[in-house]
DNA sequence: ATTTTTCAGCTTTCCTTAAGGTAAAAAACG
DNA sequence: CGTTTTTTACCTTAAGGAAAGCTGAAAAAT
């Protein structure tokens, strides 16, 4: 589970990482609302936890940016007042929930579980050629047939799911993948991808990770 | 037994609290209503004691909203007024008994029992695979066989039947049988996850706990 | 006395690293 | 201009170490 905290209250932010990490969750931190919206819009957030007044750009803008961007990653709101007023123009711009600062950590978590919940309740998968990959097992189904991924197996393939025929770069899916501060490398990419072949190939699967030299990776069908 | 107090006067709170874990119950208050509906729609709760008046959210609101989340935890009201206009808003709004303010520490005991024997009397079972646990006397059942499972496992086993073929983490599991704030860890989960293996086995039941790596388990009906 | 928690050692699976191999583009050369 | 060499990017595989999960048994709590 990979929860992004958008919060310009350093500190804040990081008890909220902590806390959360502690119950098994994968976080991560911006500090700025921008920034914010680009890691949002990344889709690989099962949860975001967004406060309302930062600088730069506030929780409403970056609510309804991620929302144009047809993002459907859960939001979470924080805002300091429990103004009615707030409330509505939160959930108009597309949160999910509401929390009032100051909250305790019980109550945060309460609010988790259950956004988390609701959103579980849909049955969730990609398709793409003959292929399915199903989000909740991280398994990938053709024809009867299916493989179990790992968790960075699960990562990538999703990644390339998500773009289809578009391009992905490897920068990209290190980005996404490992984060901007891990010391990954390219080759890491590269074994996902060999990896991922084959268990497309062990399935019968119609689906190829093409790549183009210099720019990335992108699926294809395969003709006949 | 859990019992979960939403009451915004504090003090009341802790008494009734400390008044039912001096009879042997678990208790957790929270004191709005707001988190007292994301706490009691966990479900994890055997009662809810609600109070009518609160900030934020009264007492009806959360009660037709627990109950609009297909949850049917008993809910005990409690109110100022002995109004009949009351009773009838509390009753429509999903509650199954009232009591009015103040009551005293017997009554509100008599009724808690009268409520709890309520439940009790519904028959009660689970099914998966060619195994039952029975609600009523924490017993795994199959084919004759029979084990009876402590408090714990029986909880850990109820969830997990409840979860079925979806997949539950760890974390999930910890949340709603040891609580949000307390200290347990993964490997309480994976303890008891040992425990009812070796006993679905001894009964012979065809119920496997599949574990996924990093995401938690599930139940499956084992092949042949 | 039973249940729950803690803990340590063990097994399994996964992630990373690294090295050697292949294919494609660029450069050098005749 | 065509061929060969060099360079660069990419693929594949295997091994070591890290992390996650399992389990039995002792300690603590009830």
């Amino acid at each position: 589970m990979k929860i992004l905290v958008i919060e310009d209250e350093k500190m804040l932010a990081d008890s909220i990482k902590s806390m959360l990490e502690r119950k098994g969750f994968q976080v991560e931190c911006v500090y700025d609302g921008e920034s914010g919206k680009e890691y949002a819009e990344l889709g690989i957030y099962d949860l975001l936890i967004l406060d309302v007044m930062m600088p730069r750009m506030n929780g409403y803008e970056v609510a309804r940016q991620v929302r144009m961007h047809r993002c459907n990653t859960p939001i979470l709101m924080l805002t300091a007042r429990s103004d009615v007023q707030d409330r509505i123009a939160g959930l108009n711009a597309g949160a999910d929930y509401y929390l009032t600062k100051p909250f305790d950590s019980g109550e945060l978590l309460a609010s988790i579980n259950a956004l988390l919940r609701r959103q579980a309740g849909q049955v969730n998968e990609m398709v793409f050629g003959n292929t399915i990959l199903d989000l909740s097992t991280s398994t990938l189904l053709c024809d009867g047939k299916t493989v179990r991924l790992s968790a960075k197996e699960f990562d990538v393939m999703r990644l390339l799911l998500q773009a289809g025929k578009r391009n992905l770069s490897k920068s990209a899916i290190l980005s996404h993948i490992w984060g901007l501060e891990s010391n990954a490398v390219e080759n890491h990419v590269e074994v996902y991808v060999a990896i991922l072949r084959k268990r497309l190939i062990s399935i019968g699967s119609d689906v190829k990770i093409v790549s183009l030299r210099g720019l990335g990776y992108h699926l294809e069908v395969k003709e006949s």
